[in-house]
DNA sequence: AGGTCGACCTGGCAGC
DNA sequence: TGCTGCCAGGTCGACC
């Protein structure tokens, strides 16, 4: 589901609606997706305002005005969207909102997380977490550093949140397809240059794929329920079989850490 | 300790 | 119209 790109579309989408908004009532339909007592996340919810909306790594965190944290994980299918339409058969919870307003977290899986924290330490994701690759901290020197001595394949490490947040596997497969570099390669076996283009690439595309507002692959919806303009862009992944733009060999699928790779054999090296 | 592998789930699609 | 098997934007604990 929603890789950095998708959640901060839902984002930005979402505070421009229901900052200040007061949430009236809760409706759990599906259990499953509260990571907590359901009668706690009513009590600690109902009646709160929310103050603003921000994203770290794929995670959406609501601040509330009693100081506690709404935070959503939509992990592979949740969406989060604004509205006035009637539940889905996925709909697991509505927030119910002023002016006859409502949220609806949707996921077809259930494997997202609904909770509400007094601090965003205590969720385990947020202290594991890696830089964000669009803040100045992600810079070449920070990737060198975490592809050093990395047996692991490139695209492997790339995907991994503990070095770097939000990268998953179509932008993993995209940015590595844009530095001609093989997802196979060992990471720690990629040259200056191929790092440099490997650093370039992950901001460069990040940022194109939230100016196309995300990648509607299959369930992505950003915050109003549309679906994002990225998929237009996207050069391998899920294009098995087909040419490559650059060179027209059939782009390859392998499998690495049980995670399907899309790319060139032919450009990518 | 670094790295990979199931488990968590529902549903769409291809093939028979 | 089924049925079966495979596949899917993530995360984490178990295990090698």
């Amino acid at each position: 589901m929603p890789e950095l790109p998708e959640v901060e579309t839902i984002r930005r989408d979402l505070a421009q609606e229901i900052l200040k908004a007061h949430i009236i009532s809760v409706e759990v339909l599906d259990v499953r997706v509260v990571r907590q007592p359901v009668q706690t996340f009513r009590q600690r919810i109902i009646g709160r305002r929310f103050e603003d909306v921000l994203r770290r790594g794929k995670a959406l965190i609501f601040p509330l005005d009693s100081d506690e944290f709404l935070v959503i994980q939509p992990m592979m299918t949740g969406q989060m969207v604004f509205g006035f339409s009637p539940p889905r058969k996925d709909t697991r919870v509505i927030f119910r909102l002023s002016g006859n307003r409502a949220l609806f977290y949707n996921d077809q899986r259930t494997f997202g997380r609904v909770l509400v924290v007094k601090g965003l330490a205590e969720i385990g994701y947020f202290n594991i977490l890696g830089p964000e690759p669009l803040e100045a901290d992600f810079n070449v020197t920070y990737m060198r550093g975490m592809f050093k001595g990395r047996k692991r394949p490139v695209k492997n490490t790339l995907m991994d949140h503990t070095f770097v947040a939000g990268i998953g596997n179509i932008y993993a497969c995209e940015i590595l397809y844009r530095s001609r570099v093989s997802p196979k390669r060992a990471a720690r076996r990629l040259t200056g240059g191929q790092i440099a283009a490997v650093h370039k690439n992950t901001v460069e595309v990040l940022k194109e794929a939230i100016a196309h507002r995300g990648s509607s692959m299959r369930n992505y919806r950003d915050g109003h329920g549309q679906e994002g303009g990225f998929k237009n862009r996207i050069q391998v992944y899920a294009r098995e079989g087909q040419p490559c733009p650059s060179c027209g060999a059939p782009i390859k699928r392998i499998v690495q850490a049980g995670r399907s790779t899309f790319y060139c054999s032919h450009c990518q090296k």
